[in-house]
DNA sequence: TTGTAGGCGTTATCAC
DNA sequence: GTGATAACGCCTACAA
């Protein structure tokens, strides 16, 4: 390990024969520079294999270049086979990319973890905080908020002290068009897979199926799940067990539906003959099940997009920045409705 | 927005009347510190809400406590459904977690972004870098162990001036558990789907596949993947086109194992009875597909938490690191093969 | 256009 | 034990 000796600005100015300062210019692309000069000076730059002192830098200039994005999840969730991070993760990446920023992911599932989170963020590691999704009434975002630092959430925060922007999807509109869709097909005991209720988006969908189902004068039934496919089987079983003859389900996320799936097959109905299954989410791999999975579609990687754009703009200090996006959803036919 | 301004040391040490050494002794957790000026320091670290500036910190120390991991790929491919990341990143994230240090993630797909991470490790933002995977010989592990930053790679990188030290699993003895199970069920025109030749992981197998069954006196019939469903697809349709008779593939990853299968049901073949199917990773969702895969398991968790556990060593200056671990790999005989 | 000099917030080396 | 005080490497008025 060649440990060499890391240059300074003071070394480059040595070498290019000039001041600190003028070195800084060029490093920095001031155009108030002699040609000779700056080149004589990226010369010296590139000899000595020069780059700059991040820490050195933001010290004085307070800023880092560099955004976090909180996933308020122990590591073995976030990257399970659920595909919302890793969909949320890439639509930020990409726009981060562009701006030439550097994006910081930090997965906060424990209490330490939060804690090292909190500390990173407010010790100005990071120019702004993004948050992936949100339990419960987490008062991270308003806490550092109140700490002077950008914050953009996506999902409505349940809380937030200084209200905090965020970017959100139509759960309720989306949930409405599946329901509709299973109705106008004559199902009439369509029951739900809800996701968890210390999450906006299990939540707004709950509500979302019950007032629909409410207003077409239908019956509910509701099974308890957490977005996961282990949930999903064992929820539809209690289903089944509630209620034989149910004939649709509508499932709060993909993965649940296709845990449903799979626990109806093995209870031998037939989808979507006998039962018909809606999911949310629309991931790739819902192309595959066995049948084909109909699901409102989220833009989740979209959302991601949108979240780096607002935090972008409100690092530069953009006034104008809108509380609330909303982004679209949108059914997706395919065979097991 | 309460832009309150972040207070210094210096604010605390007026505060509780003492010097700014002796705040930042006691923040520092120094055991020389009368208990009464610690708790008195400690009050007004508590009240002001005081937090290090991490800059100024660094600035001194040299030191930064986030290791970063790199994943030489664009978001889109690193989060898509491909399994092998989150799970790398799940180890690493777990260990490093438990040391306390930060892990600092980093897409490096495109030559921007490539080089993004080059200048913000150089810059010194990072204690030391992580490489999730390796494709061809790349140049910056070694470029970056040149620069004296500590370097530790996940797969043998092809090409290591100062030589990294890495982690990697027993390719060439999962592959030779899998092709020695389906001779000896009596399979013998036994084809492979390749991984990318540009990867370590890809080269690895494809040699094992052919050293094992030349060994065997069988023929080889390999199709070029690169590790992605569609690609299994696409190859699977090309090898049925060369042997019609062929009775077993061996993908060298899950997702074209999966790709493999519904070409051959979409060929109308039966599997296992016509055509034999194992696959490489043994990732989650293989249990669940149709038929259940049998595969070969690499441990990639572990892998990532046995890289993670060697780059805290190397940042302690450990001067013991083993240039090489190979984790072994396991057959996982399901119902495909 | 270029150089000088002060300061960003910490840590660490000294005396006291 | 505690307190001055000098770095750490860079940016940026301000002067020249």
């Amino acid at each position: 390990m060649t440990t060499r000796e890391r240059p300074t600005l003071e070394a480059v100015a040595r070498r290019a024969g000039v001041s600190r300062a003028t070195v800084s210019r060029v490093v920095n692309g001031s155009t108030t520079v002699a040609v000779a000069i700056r080149e004589a000076v990226n010369r010296a730059v590139e000899e000595l294999g020069y780059v700059p002192n991040q820490a050195a830098r933001s010290l004085v200039t307070r800023q880092t270049d560099s955004i976090a994005l909180i996933l308020p999840e122990t590591a073995n969730r976030v990257f399970s086979d659920d595909l919302f991070f890793p969909a949320i993760i890439r639509g930020v990446g990409s726009e981060l990319e562009a701006a030439d920023k550097q994006l910081v992911l930090m997965m906060a599932g424990s209490a330490a973890g939060y804690h090292r989170v909190e500390r990173y963020a407010v010790a100005g590691h990071v120019d702004g905080v993004m948050f992936a999704s949100i339990h419960g009434a987490d008062p991270l975002p308003g806490l550092l908020a109140r700490r002077g630092i950008p914050v953009i959430c996506s999902g409505r925060p349940m809380l937030a002290d200084p209200p905090v922007p965020y970017v959100d999807v139509d759960h309720a509109g989306g949930v409405a068009a599946a329901l509709r869709h299973l109705i106008t097909s004559g199902r009439r005991r369509i029951a739900t897979i809800a996701g968890p209720q210390d999450m906006v988006a299990g939540l707004e969908r709950l509500t979302g199926y019950r007032d629909t189902l409410q207003a077409a004068g239908l019956p509910s039934l509701v099974a308890a799940g957490d977005f996961t496919r282990e949930s999903g089987v064992t929820a539809m079983r209690a289903l089944l067990d509630q209620d034989s003859d149910l004939d649709a389900v509508f499932a709060a996320s993909d993965l649940m539906a296709h845990g449903a799936l799979q626990a109806l097959r093995n209870a031998g109905r037939r989808v979507p003959e006998d039962v018909a299954v809606i999911g949310f989410d629309d991931f790739e791999i819902s192309r595959y099940s066995d049948p084909p999975l109909t699901t409102v579609r989220q833009p989740i990687a979209e959302a991601g997009r949108v979240m780096a754009r607002q935090m972008l703009r409100l690092i530069a200090g953009d006034p104008e920045i809108e509380p609330a996006i909303i982004l679209p959803t949108e059914l997706i036919i395919r065979t097991s409705a």
